[in-house]
DNA sequence: TGTCCACAGGAATGGGAGGGAG
DNA sequence: CTCCCTCCCATTCCTGTGGACA
């Protein structure tokens, strides 16, 4: 890196042709006006809602689709068409949309759904039946059909399905309005967990987005391309290489997207006039390592003990660790930098999270004789992984400690 | 062939934080 | 203030288990 004076540092940065028309186009937030690929979508859930508009109670639907198929964008769009059609025929049609990776719990989408209708609802300190009972009054108060959109209802599950059984048989209590659900995942499976009874209920309709395959990838970047890259502005092999990358994992449109932006980036930063196939390379390396860090930055210290045991073990010539060796290193590191030791049962939580976030890979292996454990490897770079560590100042008095490895390699 | 290791991971419980209502 | 909610982290206790080895 060479030293520029500041006058010629922006001097240089201004003078450089922009590469980009309208960046935003690029980012997830944006809903384009038109879907590419996937109209059977748009128009099989539009003929299940059009009975709202009819004053019926549409069937309640269930999406599935993995990341990036779309699942969002045309829920959306679609919901935000029936509002329209339905304000146009004098109706009264809502469409509300929650997320429940953010609410995950019943209290809070209760709460949420209620807050939505113009009520208001304390964060917690009611009983949950209570909002419950003021949501169902709320709605009641007009005649109008309601559908909740509720997305990543898989999310939902995994906390116990109370809240979707009570919203199924919502109905029945009203007078006036009509509630009809659709829920949207990306776990095709997740049903396997529900209640027969909220199963059938919910799940009346339907509809799976597949992934994109690489051709319809580029479909889709060469639409927004145009609008958010000046002409010319990209090499020929720049979106086929995007849509691969893509294509690879397992057809998210919502990567490419990325990749195609941050390619851009790292081309304008190179002073480049157009994105050339090694940027999207670059981008595509980048946007893993941005990931890692900002999961491990967040992660809370006693998560980061526990990475930083397997980080050692595997500095100290361990390919693969077992559960008792990290717990071992654990708690030693927890008595140097004076944190509560926890339970090796907790331990093993954290460590499963750990796995899920992507950061360890652990497999359940059995050893015969020699008990059932799992092995876990790391699989983030350790470099860039440890400075992240030791930005947290309670980790620092570790940068240079020794644990020792009491247990033996075997094999 | 059965044993038995070294854990996995489920269930129940506790306790504290955050926040009502009265 | 007290009493009650929910939510989250953590502990305790527990039952389950794949397969190398005796």
């Amino acid at each position: 890196m060479q030293s520029k004076s500041l006058d010629g540092l922006f001097q240089e940065l201004l003078e450089n042709e922009p590469i980009f028309k309208n960046k935003e186009v690029l980012r997830h937030s944006y809903t384009p006006d038109s879907l590419v690929h996937r109209d059977d979508q748009i128009n099989s859930l539009a003929s299940i809602l059009v009975s709202a508009l009819r004053g019926d109670t549409p069937s309640n639907i269930l999406i599935y689709g993995k990341t990036g198929t779309g699942k969002t964008a045309v829920t959306r769009h679609v919901g935000i068409e029936l509002e329209r059609k339905g304000e146009s025929l004098g109706l009264s049609c809502k469409v509300v949309y929650l997320n429940c990776e953010v609410i995950d719990t019943q209290y809070r989408l209760l709460a949420n759904l209620t807050r939505q209708f113009g009520e208001d609802v304390p964060m917690t300190g009611w009983p949950t039946d209570q909002v419950f009972f003021k949501f169902k009054e709320t709605i009641d108060n007009e005649r109008q059909v309601v559908i909740i959109i509720l997305d990543e209802i898989d999310k939902l599950i995994k906390k116990g399905d109370d809240v979707l059984y009570n919203l199924s048989r919502i109905n029945t209590d009203l007078e006036n309005a009509k509630v009809s659900m659709i829920g949207v995942s990306n776990d095709l499976k997740f049903t396997e967990f529900l209640d027969p009874r909220v199963k059938s209920s919910l799940g009346e309709e339907e509809i799976i987005f597949p992934p994109y395959d690489a051709d319809q990838i580029s479909d889709i970047l060469h639409e927004r391309a145009q609008i958010a890259y000046k002409p010319d502005a990209l090499d020929e092999m720049v979106i086929p290489l995007c849509a691969a990358f893509a294509a690879q994992e397992h057809g998210d449109a919502r990567r490419a997207l990325d990749l195609l932006r941050v390619a851009g980036e790292i081309a304008e930063r190179e002073n480049k006039s157009h994105v050339e196939e090694q940027h999207v390379k670059g981008a595509q390396e980048k946007i893993e390592v941005d990931r890692v860090i900002e999961v491990v930055r967040t992660l809370p210290t006693q998560s980061k003990l526990a990475l930083y045991s397997v980080m050692l073990l595997r500095n100290n010539g361990y390919k693969n660790v077992t559960t008792g060796e990290v717990y071992n290193v654990y708690r030693q590191l927890c008595l140097q930098v004076d944190m509560d030791i926890l339970t090796q049962r907790r331990v093993t939580d954290l460590m499963s999270e750990l796995d899920m976030l992507g950061i360890v890979n652990a497999v359940v292996v059995s050893k015969g004789r020699y008990g059932r454990t799992k092995e876990i490897v790391l699989s983030v770079p350790i470099n860039s992984t440890k400075k992240v560590l030791f930005e947290d100042y309670r980790l620092k008095p570790l940068e240079f400690f020794k644990p020792v490895l009491t247990t033996q390699l075997h094999l």
